[in-house]
DNA sequence: CGGCATGTTTCGCC
DNA sequence: AGGCGAAACATGCC
């Protein structure tokens, strides 16, 4: 479920937890730094941010970073912001937590009950990981809010197909498979074309879609709520735009769903 | 059983 | 050095 998108979603969210201390730590060890627990607790959180796909949490310590691979959520003071399930069967199993953080204190008098979990991240696969101060330099632009220059920049003497080099995080920061092949739909480019090979009109219109579908997106719910969403991607209907048989292929290993009509 | 999945990381080869 | 493609990772679902 999770690209940048989600990681937004998810992060103004978790921003409630801000003034919150840290009272409790559990974690799975297998997927974070052995003292990610020692480092946290007792902690004060300041805020919750986002850098591409990786929700931060700053404390008056060390930053927490959570990284969601292909099926990490996140659920705050019990609550999922997402509330779209990820499997049909036994979709939130205790067994798949990786991270429970326990507040009690807040800036406020508000309390949680102890039994709630304040943030809970819940990762079936466990291709998830937890950090501590994660290295975001080399993080290419905002997807979100990318612009014409900052694209054409980042495509420089990349000759692999363009939805490959946009999935590259040091690219562009926060796209994922299924916002990539939306803003390639709307922006009418294969996504076999050659990145370095963009037009200077290719990539304005690339960036505006990125900024405008993204937007979008968010504001509907996520990255599922595209012309492209899962159920197009495996029913594989017509064109929504222009009626023409849409493919499916692989391309740089993921699954790819455009136009060849007007993706050219 | 085989294949697929909204993501990274690693490795061998240019 | 750095880009590229394939494989690996881990697990559930269809």
């Amino acid at each position: 479920m999770p690209e940048g998108l989600e990681a937004e979603i998810w992060t103004r969210s978790a921003q409630t937890l801000a003034g919150r201390t840290i009272d409790r730590v559990w974690f799975d060890e297998r997927v974070a730094p052995p003292d990610l627990g020692d480092l946290l607790t007792g902690r004060r959180i300041d805020g919750v941010r986002r850098r591409g796909k990786i929700m931060l949490v700053d404390t008056d310590g060390p930053t927490l970073g959570l990284h969601f691979g292909m099926t990490g959520r996140v659920e705050v003071d019990g609550a999922a912001p997402i509330a779209q399930l990820e499997y049909a069967s036994g979709a939130d199993r205790d067994e798949w937590d990786r991270l429970r953080l326990h507040t009690g204190s807040t800036a406020t008098s508000f309390r949680v009950g102890d039994d709630v979990v304040a943030l809970r991240m819940n990762d079936p696969r466990r291709l998830g990981r937890l950090s501590i101060d994660p290295d975001l330099e080399r993080l290419g632009p905002e997807a979100i809010t990318l612009t014409k220059a900052e694209l054409t920049s980042a495509l420089h003497r990349r000759s692999a197909a363009i939805k490959s080099v946009l999935l590259d995080q040091t690219v562009v920061a926060g796209l994922g498979n299924l916002c990539v092949d939306e803003v390639l739909f709307w922006a009418g480019i294969a996504p076999t074309r050659p990145a370095d090979e963009m037009s200077g009109d290719d990539c304005s219109q690339l960036a505006g879609m990125c900024r405008e579908r993204l937007g979008a997106m968010l504001a509907a719910g996520g990255s599922t709520h595209g012309v492209l969403d899962p159920s197009v991607r495996a029913g594989l209907p017509a064109c929504p735009r222009d009626g023409s048989p849409m493919i499916r292929s692989s391309i740089g290993g993921r699954t790819a769903v455009w136009c060849p009509e007007h993706q050219a």
